[in-house]
This record gives structure tokens, C-alpha cells and sequence, in this order.
DNA sequence: GGATTAAGTATACTTTAGGATACAGGTATC
DNA sequence: GATACCTGTATCCTAAAGTATACTTAATCC
């Protein structure tokens, strides 16, 4: 039994962590993030950093997270044309989410395999 | 340009992310998880706590988070067979990938709406 | 004028997640 | 013997996520 205020509590809690599930879950969005985190700018750069990634969601990845404000997108004009990524001062705060997915992640790997 | 150590450890990085979104990702597993957390023990308790999960769904998530070891599931013999569900203990960990979605998802939902 | 390079787009899939609806199986009550 | 209760399962479907491969565009070097 939970009152008013526990269950609208628990409504909220649910909105807000399924709202960052939308803009940071799924398997590329930190993938990139880190990427471009550590020293990558350039399309094929970033491509080339993330194995297994391919062309298509990596576009998708960088639009989602430009509409998102986690990353800029700067179109610099000689030849040929070069676009660099960059994070935005916002986008550092996603660091509050990946360290915990990460360090969770590793413990979990343990525990699965049956070592702890 | 980056070192071999730091290349290994932005592919471990990711894998351990992808791991934990692939545990506890998605639309419904820490709203499962929370709704058990707080109080509810039976299918139908938390089928009702969490509004748009159909049957099918929370069946499934259920399964999924028993085999991650993150939940526990008891027959409880007598009229009708009743089953309980209960976080483990193990589960409590999960508090530290919650708490800093549930902050971020918060306020991404302002700097979105432009009040940040 | 052919090759090369960067940053994607186009097209056509396959796979996974999630949703809608119905109903099954066992038991105890009436 | 019909009915209701509880915990799901069965069946079918849609939408979103992700994959594979080829191609485009524009400029400039050779």
C-alpha cells in the first residue's frame, strides 16, 4: 500500500528515466559520445573508432544527438569540405550517466560469470 | 591520435555500457524493478502499478531480470497458487544506474523545454 | 579527364521490442 | 457442475532499431 505522493512519485521517476533511455539508451548514443569524447571530430574518424558501427546509424546517432544539444556539428569550408563533431559543454553531463552504466556493466560481467 | 591503452580501454568502456543497456535498458526494466522496490510483490500488483505494461511484456521483463539474477520468484502453495516476486539482493546495486538516470532525465527534460 | 577523398544518402532488407486481444489451467467456493 | 481468481501463455501484429552494400557529390590533384 502507497500513498498519493509515493505513487506519483513513482509515475515521475518512471517518466524520467525512460525519457533518458529515449535520448542516451540503445547501443550507439554513448558509444559515440565516448568517441567524440576522446579526440575523434571527423565523420570517418568516428566510424573508424567504433568497430562495428555502420554508416547509416552513425548518421542517424549524430543527428539524434545534435537535435538532443549533446553535440554541434561544424561545417568547415575548404577543400574537400570537413565537418567536425564536437561535444557540447551540456553533453559533459551525460558523464553522470555513462560512469555508472560503465562501472555497473563491468561488476555485472562478474557476477554473471559466477566470480563473485 | 591515441595510445594502445587508451583505444583498449574506450573498447572495454563501451562493451560494459552496451552490457548494462542490454540488462537493464529499454522501456520497462527499472520501472519493474521500482515498482517491486516499492512494495508490490504480485503479477498483478505490479501489472496495475506500472499503467501501459500489457501481460505479455511484464512476463517477459520478469524472466529476463530472474535470469540476470536481479530478481526473485516464489511459488507460494496454497489457494490459488500465488507467486511472489522480491528484489535480491544483488538488485540494491541497481539503485546507482537508476538514481543518476532518474537526475539526468529530470533535467534534460527542462534544457530541452528551454528553462536550462 | 580519371582517380581520390570526405561525408554522408539510397535502397532493401532482418531482427528485436513492444502492443492488442483472447484465453488456458488448476482449485475452491457456491 | 458452473463460476471466479490468479498467473501467466498463445497468437498475431506494428514499429523501431539495426545491418549490408552500393552509390552520390564536389573539388582538386595528377
Amino acid at each position: 500500500m502507497v500513498t498519493k505522493n509515493e505513487e506519483t512519485n513513482f509515475q515521475e521517476k518512471i517518466k524520467a528515466i525512460q525519457d533518458t533511455m529515449f535520448v542516451l539508451g540503445g547501443k550507439w548514443k554513448i558509444p559515440v559520445i565516448l568517441s567524440i569524447y576522446s579526440g575523434n571530430k571527423r565523420f570517418n574518424e568516428i566510424a573508424s573508432s567504433i568497430p562495428t558501427i555502420t554508416n547509416r546509424v552513425l548518421s542517424k546517432e549524430l543527428k539524434h544527438l545534435e537535435e538532443n544539444l549533446l553535440i554541434s556539428r561544424t561545417v568547415i569550408d575548404d577543400y574537400p569540405v570537413r565537418i567536425e563533431y564536437a561535444l557540447t559543454a551540456y553533453c559533459l553531463t551525460t558523464e553522470e550517466v555513462a560512469a555508472p552504466l560503465e562501472k555497473w556493466g563491468k561488476n555485472h560481467l562478474k557476477k554473471i560469470s559466477g566470480k563473485v
